[in-house]
DNA sequence: ATTATCTATAGATCTATAGATAATGC
DNA sequence: ATTATCTATAGATCTATAGATAATGC
């Protein structure tokens, strides 16, 4: 039962999707936030698109920060589930190009699907701050699991770069960059995964790569609804 | 002469480089509105950094934003410049990967070695506004050279990309992320210029285009000099 | 006369808290 | 009693303008 629970009713019409007023919140900070800026959005705006008081937020929330933070752990949740999932995948039946492929196939087509363009705000230079700790600490993880499949998954013949795994990482987050400037197409995310593996010098078993890798999303995606 | 000039002069030591207040002001909002972002940094605090009082500032911008504005448009010129140079350049004695090269390892040379990390405001979502419509004109006009580029660098036997050279510029873009994350080598950019070749199925050309690339960058970023 | 600064301030915010009110569950 | 909302407001900003003041160039 997710229904209104006690305390005055609100006096208009969500329209706003969310179970409850917590997260009507968190959704209408999320379009303000992104289309806007944090700084730039005010907690009566977001209590307006909610259809509440300004002060009332403040049941449901601490600080207007907390509403960021929140956000932004929510994001990179999801990705970071995935990529410890498929970790274990990778030192068994997968090998490393197909994982880091599936891996980057589906962090990217969470970027471009989500309902709103969260990956903006990752490089606000407000959530450098201390009190986004936990977001920046699974961030990292994130990264350093592509960096480690892309150690792995590398060619011999590979020539040039440094460290591919975190070009994977780089040209996946670039998806946040290019839904911004409202140039994502449905091909988008596949089209950078592939870009990741030529990178790793795996171009010519690119066919083969991918037929793997959408077996491994779609058995570990769904494992991972049981979370 | 570009000395202090008429009006009473100001109580405070600058220790900030520019040669008039005007460059001061850009240099200190840019230090400001790369650590603690664009709406968090009051004219106020502008105008302490540089050792004059709030209200000072406007008589050399009209308002905030016109700072802002200023910022941008100053960062993406000088990519843009060097794009069209070697476009022309293109189309004469270099092969296209070899420009393509040239223009990603400059422009994310640019990014780099920045005094500020301003590329990490390209994507706030307050400089989106039509105010702002002259850089993100210059911003599309150097995607689309990218772009251009991207299709005549391009090896026939290259598998997976869409457009290549969006590709490229993305992965050049993303250097600005890294740097934000306190990630960047001396060797960064030539990784992702390198990087976005392979993506072009011209990793095997590698070691001679990077030759050449070095002698455009040489030879075209010395001629921009007398802009 | 022009330029660059200053002081002072209007007017509009914005965040967060205090305390009242209403609806529900026990 | 608990939960969710409301009204009202303290206190701290913040941007931009008006008008005075000082230094220089003509």
């Amino acid at each position: 039962m997710t229904s209104a629970g006690p305390g005055r009713p609100r006096n208009q019409q969500p329209s706003r999707p969310g179970a409850t007023a917590r997260e009507e919140i968190l959704d209408a900070a999320a379009e303000l936030f992104t289309t806007q800026g944090f700084a730039n959005t005010s907690t009566r705006s977001i209590a307006d698109a909610v259809g509440m008081r300004q002060s009332s937020l403040y049941h449901h929330f601490k600080t207007k920060d907390d509403i960021l933070k929140d956000l932004l752990e929510s994001t990179v949740a999801a990705s970071l589930s995935f990529a410890k999932a498929v970790s274990g995948v990778s030192s068994g039946s997968a090998s490393a190009e197909v994982v880091l492929h599936a891996l980057a196939l589906y962090d990217g087509t969470q970027l471009c699907s989500s309902r709103w363009n969260l990956g903006i705000l990752y490089h606000l230079p407000e959530a450098r701050g201390g009190q986004y700790e936990q977001f920046l600490a699974s961030r990292r993880e994130l990264r350093a699991i592509y960096g480690t499949l892309g150690v792995l998954a590398s060619a011999p013949s590979a020539g040039a770069a440094g460290n591919p795994g975190d070009l994977v990482f780089r040209l996946i987050e670039s998806l946040v960059n290019l839904r911004a400037d409202g140039l994502v197409l449905p091909s988008s995310p596949l089209e950078a995964a592939d870009a990741g593996l030529i990178i790793c010098g795996r171009g010519n078993e690119l066919p083969a790569i991918r037929t793997q890798s959408a077996l491994i999303i779609e058995r570990v995606s769904g494992g991972l609804e049981d979370f």
